[in-house]
This record gives C-alpha cells, sequence and structure tokens, in this order.
DNA sequence: TTTATTTGACCTTC
DNA sequence: GAAGGTCAAATAAA
C-alpha cells in the first residue's frame, strides 16, 4: 500500500474517530462544543479524498482465473465517432463473459469482427441518458477452450459521481442524508485503490426510528474529480450499490439524530 | 405497455 | 473500400 493511501486511511480513520465522538456528544446532548468535531470529520475526509485524487495508480484487479490489463495507450488512437482521441480503455480477460461486474449496462451493439471468428458485443452504461454517462464496454471471446473472454472498458463512468452529487446536493438541501453505523472495521487493508469492496452498513435515518439498511462501496466517495478515473478501472467488484434515488422518500432532520 | 435486445444501416477512420 | 463503432427501428420479453 502507498504512503498516500496509508495517509488517505489515516485522515478517514481519524474522521470516523471523531463521527463517533460527535454522535456519543450528541447523544447524550453534551455541553462539549461539537463545532472542533464537525471541522474534525469533514477535514478528514476532504483530506483523504484530495489524496486519493492527486495520486494516479494503475488499475489493478487479479485474481487466478482472470486477469486485468489496462491500456495506457492505443497503438493507433483512433476518433471515435465523436471525435475524441486516445480514449483510455482498460482490458479484463476472463474465462466468462465480464457481465456480473458491478455496473449496469446496456447492450447497443453486436459485430462480427474480421479478426476473430466470434461476434464482439458493444454495451454501454444503462444510465446513459439519466446520468449523462459515457462508459461503455466491448465483449468478445478472444479463445477457445479454454474460452477466455476479453472486455473492453472505454472511458469512465461518471454515472456515480451524479448520483454523489445529487446526493450531495439534496444533502446541502436539507432533505437527505445517511449516517454510518458499525465501520468500525479495520480498513486499511480493504479500502484502495484496488477498491476491494468495503460493505458498510448505513443507516438512512427517517425521523429518530426508521431505519433502513444498506450497503454501499466506498467508490460512492471517491468522487467529484476528473482524476477519479484511476480508481474507477477496472470497475468494483459485483456490486450492491445504491443510489439515493432508489431510496424511498423520507424527511430528515440534520440536528434530530 | 414498458423495457431490453437484436440487427441492418450508417458514420468515421485508416 | 475495409473495418470497427454507433444508431435506431424492429422485435422479444417481462
Amino acid at each position: 500500500m502507498s504512503h498516500g493511501v496509508d495517509k488517505a486511511v489515516e485522515a478517514l480513520l481519524r474522521g470516523q474517530e471523531s463521527a463517533y465522538r460527535l454522535k456519543t456528544v450528541l447523544e447524550h446532548a453534551s455541553s462539549v462544543p461539537t463545532e472542533p468535531l464537525f471541522h474534525t470529520v469533514l477535514d478528514s475526509f476532504s483530506f483523504a479524498l484530495s489524496l486519493f485524487a492527486s495520486s494516479n495508480p494503475q488499475p489493478h484487479r487479479e485474481s487466478s482465473q482472470s486477469k486485468a490489463t489496462p491500456v495506457v495507450a492505443r497503438k493507433s488512437p483512433k476518433k471515435n465517432s465523436h471525435g475524441e482521441e486516445g480514449l483510455e480503455q482498460y482490458n479484463h480477460d476472463s474465462p466468462n463473459p465480464h457481465h456480473n461486474d458491478g455496473f449496469s449496462w446496456r447492450k447497443y451493439g453486436q459485430k462480427k469482427i474480421k479478426t476473430s471468428s466470434h461476434q464482439r458485443c458493444y454495451y454501454r452504461c444503462a444510465y446513459a441518458k439519466d446520468r449523462n454517462c459515457n462508459a461503455t464496454k466491448r465483449v468478445q471471446q478472444i479463445q477457445d477452450s479454454p474460452s477466455v473472454y476479453r472486455t473492453t472498458y472505454v472511458r469512465k463512468h461518471i454515472c456515480e459521481v451524479n448520483a454523489f452529487l445529487q446526493l450531495n446536493d439534496d444533502i446541502s438541501n436539507g432533505s437527505k442524508m445517511i449516517r454510518f453505523d458499525k465501520i468500525d472495521q479495520a480498513m486499511p487493508e480493504s479500502v484502495m485503490p484496488q477498491l476491494v469492496q468495503v460493505e458498510q452498513e448505513a443507516t438512512i435515518i427517517k425521523g429518530t426510528d426508521q431505519t433502513m439498511n444498506l450497503e454501499c462501496d466506498s467508490n460512492e466517495f471517491l468522487v467529484g474529480d476528473e482524476q477519479l478515473w484511476g480508481y474507477q478501472f477496472p470497475p468494483n467488484p459485483p456490486g450492491n450499490f445504491m443510489f439515493l434515488d432508489d431510496l424511498p422518500e423520507f424527511d430528515y432532520n440534520p440536528f434530530h439524530l
């Protein structure tokens, strides 16, 4: 694990600790001033995010049966139909089609490729229109017995970012909030940069007694920066990703914990 | 009826 | 003109 990641994890843990203390303070209506704790929490997460955003790790995720191959530069950067050059892409080879990769895809094409006896399938992000996400992927069988499928991811997913920004916007408008509980498991080994899924149990507050659990991926918080790209390839593993859009409406009072 | 997939046509690049 | 990528109408499935 890199030094930057260590620092980021440290900052996240500090923020977590401060959040707990803040929770305790609020629960006991203590006279302890809460503002410093608020600042510590916010600063910790901001610092951690900035570390992740400023580093540029190589995409990495491997298993015994599959391998991921970042394609830094294409041999002949071919402009696509929209005139974009040198699109970064990412290959993932596996014995089976890489369908369950944590994202929702919609097939939009299939084509016989001259250099292969198998057809190539084209997918785009299912939220392409809703969230203006341009991520696409191509899946093609490149080898028989044993079969090997190559999944090529093209363009970054911004649907999560947009969902997060929408969430933030909602929060800033005082309409929704997520409280994270039970996140005291050690995180350093599982959080970054591989984006091994960290399942946190989060509780959505609805008043004081109505709660709803959801699992969320650490990916949700690495947003708001173009360099997030480095963490989105390959996509996070099968998902349990939930957008706030999917949640029922609920009331939120930020001071009613 | 709505949503997802299929498939031929079209577009862009080489 | 060939090849790969995308569009969009037709079709299938839920």
